[in-house]
DNA sequence: TCTAATTACTACTAAAAAGTAGTATTTGAA
DNA sequence: TTCAAATACTACTTTTTAGTAGTAATTAGA
């Protein structure tokens, strides 16, 4: 399966963030740790802070930090990062539903399910787990 | 989920081949019924071609057909057009596996497993049905 | 053998995604 | 109050993907 640059680096800066929930993470420091070239970086989390993904502080000792309230889902980032293209149709047809549905329709509904089900619409901060 | 625009042509493509077993489809009747730009669709028929995934006959007359004793996944298909990045890490790391696992992998593992099972690894031809 | 309709080939342009550069703004602390 | 270190902003360059243009090669049939 194919993930964006953009939404790979998402990922695991959130992962990252979640795994440092005490302070602040600067954008050097992301940058670094997660091998994100800094300017692409810094770009990213301006616009993840707009969408209130993210809290950040502005100013020296400042940096990024997830917001404990916030439900945020792998759905969500893919949202922010490739655009609203997260379609159900493998096709891109527009009508493409139980009433009309496309050639792949059927074969495309279980793996499609399973992803919204296990994946897209769990809360990101319970599914991320320890790297081994 | 996002798939590029070439795999969804692709898609599209042998999907009408396989409702048209009889005889040639012409680039040009695919690039109409299909709504796909006439230019781009000959280059990739030509690539497909290449890559035997279906038979081309040239000259006046000539067209396209599937290959009747040729078994195509929908994996084969993503290989052949956004390259070989089907990867099974969802953050794209080359050391990802039962082993070593990056943050998403329990996460990303049973949606990639109903993905591969049920739709990358089976025949195009048996899932592909017809549009309603 | 000539022609028209087809695929194959080569090279270019346009648009989108990824990455870079420089500067402005913010802010805690010396 | 000044400074250094951080985010925010604007604009550019590079790379990849999508799409276009023109021509060569192929081939069935008149």
């Amino acid at each position: 399966m194919v993930f964006s640059t953009t939404t790979q680096y998402a990922l695991k800066i959130l992962a990252y963030l979640n795994e440092h929930k005490e302070g602040l993470c600067s954008a050097k420091t992301l940058s670094e740790e997660l091998d994100i070239p800094y300017k692409y970086l810094t770009k990213i989390m301006t616009k993840f802070t707009k969408n209130e993904m993210i809290e950040s502080v502005q100013g020296r000792y400042g940096g990024f930090k997830l917001i404990d309230s916030k439900i945020i889902t792998i759905y969500d980032i893919l949202k922010l990062c490739d655009g609203d293209s997260a379609k159900d149709c493998i096709i891109g047809k527009i009508e493409c539903n139980e009433r009309k549905r496309c050639h792949y329709h059927d074969a495309w509904q279980k793996p499609r399910e399973s992803i919204k089900k296990d994946f897209l619409d769990a809360d990101l901060k319970g599914c991320i787990s320890k790297e081994s």
